[in-house]
DNA sequence: ATTAAATATTCCTTGACAAGAATATTCTTT
DNA sequence: AAAGAATATTCTTGTCAAGGAATATTTAAT
């Protein structure tokens, strides 16, 4: 999980997995679009294989790269915790709010009295 | 979005991140429990408060962390994306099967004749 | 079998960044 | 006002990783 952060935070390597989300391509063919050089593009390709981002499928002479699901899963898996924490804070909340409105009614009563 | 993945990519940071998921702490508590030196805690809280991650909440002496909600939502509303592309590829990969089987009859078909 | 295209690897240099140590700052308490 | 917590900042040093340049490797084509 840590590894997939510490591969995405290299803005080149973001840049390539945003680009092969419209579908798998060769290593020229990112290097071209990214604007990156051949060994480079390589080497990110490379990371980006070490932390189980991509996968590639080698087809005569050329390597394409495509997508992995498994680390968005994870990703999203470990964002759902997350989500379910601003569900309580929002709640306890919402409870709070209501104890406010509650004790506020009462001093109204008060203030009547 | 960027910035995120790259302080997320930092392991204590990261680790203070999910601490405080369980609420907010300061910075002597957090430096406790994640087993760091005061000085750098202090340097990874500011990494994360400029990455926008965390916001502080000074208490008398104290100055009380708690994470921020959008770098999160923005983490989600990204994968969200990556989802929709999974459920396109696992359509066509439906498609693809389906066709297969049509195929498939046909051979039977086929041999039959 | 040679040559050429596509890709991977190695070596080097440089820049970023994290930890350590020391010090500065801020707020409280007396 | 002085002293003491809690926290922030600065400076230095060591490590790691990214890009550049050159080269190696693999596969295709002739």
């Amino acid at each position: 999980m840590n590894k997939t952060f510490k591969t995405l935070a290299e803005p080149n390597r973001f840049q390539i997995v945003e680009l092969l989300r419209n579908g798998p391509l060769s290593v020229g063919e990112v290097a071209d679009r990214i604007g990156l050089r051949q060994p480079q593009t390589s080497k990110h390709l490379r990371a980006l294989m070490d932390a189980g981002l991509v996968e590639v499928d080698p087809i005569a002479n050329r390597r394409i790269y495509k997508l992995r699901l498994e680390p968005f899963q994870e990703l999203d898996i470990w964002l759902e915790s997350y989500r379910h924490i601003w569900k309580e804070r929002l709640d306890s909340l919402d409870d709070y709010l209501q104890d406010l409105q509650r004790k506020d009614n009462h001093h109204h009563d008060e203030d009547k009295e």
